[in-house]
DNA sequence: TTAAGTGCAAATTATTTGCAGTAAG
DNA sequence: CTTACTGCAAATAATTTGCACTTAA
């Protein structure tokens, strides 16, 4: 890992207020060090981190990917009843969910138009909107 | 029970060749019995049959929406990671997810118009849209 | 009679938590 | 210094499974 992305880690720590460990620097620094959207589970950032010979544990995986959702740096997205998913990308967007390998990735949000959507019920109002596109593998 | 919910029951499961034990025919009835959608949990769902002095276990409740899902009776809904939903309507409908009481109710579905959806990605087919609202109440 | 279904209790999986030690402000 | 963070190991929660027993076909 690089000192850029670490810097660019911390950043984003400091917005949210949180304390930049060398943890969660390291953590973030996969989540965001290339600027890219990530869509990643406990388990395969825990994995992600010790491939980098970054000493995380697993429980402070779950307990930062729980901090940086809190923060607002970090959404789950509910797609696989058995696992959590985390999402970089905050903003309301439709996912691919490919079901052969339990991956999650991001779907184009300007391909999707909703001309109309169910009205809340009363004394409700609509919190969020989540889509998922369920994939298979074309037979 | 009534006897007429017991032999719809039992319809139900026939259909989708399913033997009709006692403890199925009894959780059949419960979940179409009066014609309504239900959506259940294996935990509410147990409960329910549990005051109704119907005797199975939760296990067997586990198993059997289960095995209602796979025969294509019912189908698991994904709204929340900690716990599973079951849904005795299998057509393609959008779900009110109520965040506060952790419940899950059907959308109007002829309420939710998409004009337009992301193209599946190459080598891969839409298997299906799962459209989630969640909802709060209102302040 | 025989293959499928049931019910426990034990196993599994994902996740959270208590608490003693460590480090950031 | 003081409070938040970390890591382990133990706890929890939802769900599944092994296996002896029961029951539908």
């Amino acid at each position: 890992m690089t000192t850029a992305e670490q810097t660019i880690g911390s950043n984003w720590l400091a917005t949210a207020g949180l304390r930049p460990t060398r943890q969660r620097v390291a953590l973030a620094a996969l989540l965001i060090g290339d600027g890219q959207d990530r869509h990643v589970t406990a388990e395969s950032l825990f994995d992600a981190a010790k491939n980098q010979g970054e000493g995380v544990s697993l429980a402070t995986v779950y307990n930062t990917l729980r901090a940086f959702c809190d923060a607002g740096l970090m959404q789950e997205v509910t797609v696989d009843g058995s696992k959590s998913y985390f999402d970089t990308n905050v903003h309301d967007h439709p996912h691919f969910f490919w079901e052969d390998e339990a991956k999650v990735t991001d779907a184009p949000s300007d391909q999707l138009v909703i001309a109309q959507l169910p009205d809340a019920p009363e004394g409700a109002e609509i919190a969020s909107v989540d889509v998922i596109i369920r994939l298979r593998r074309k037979p």
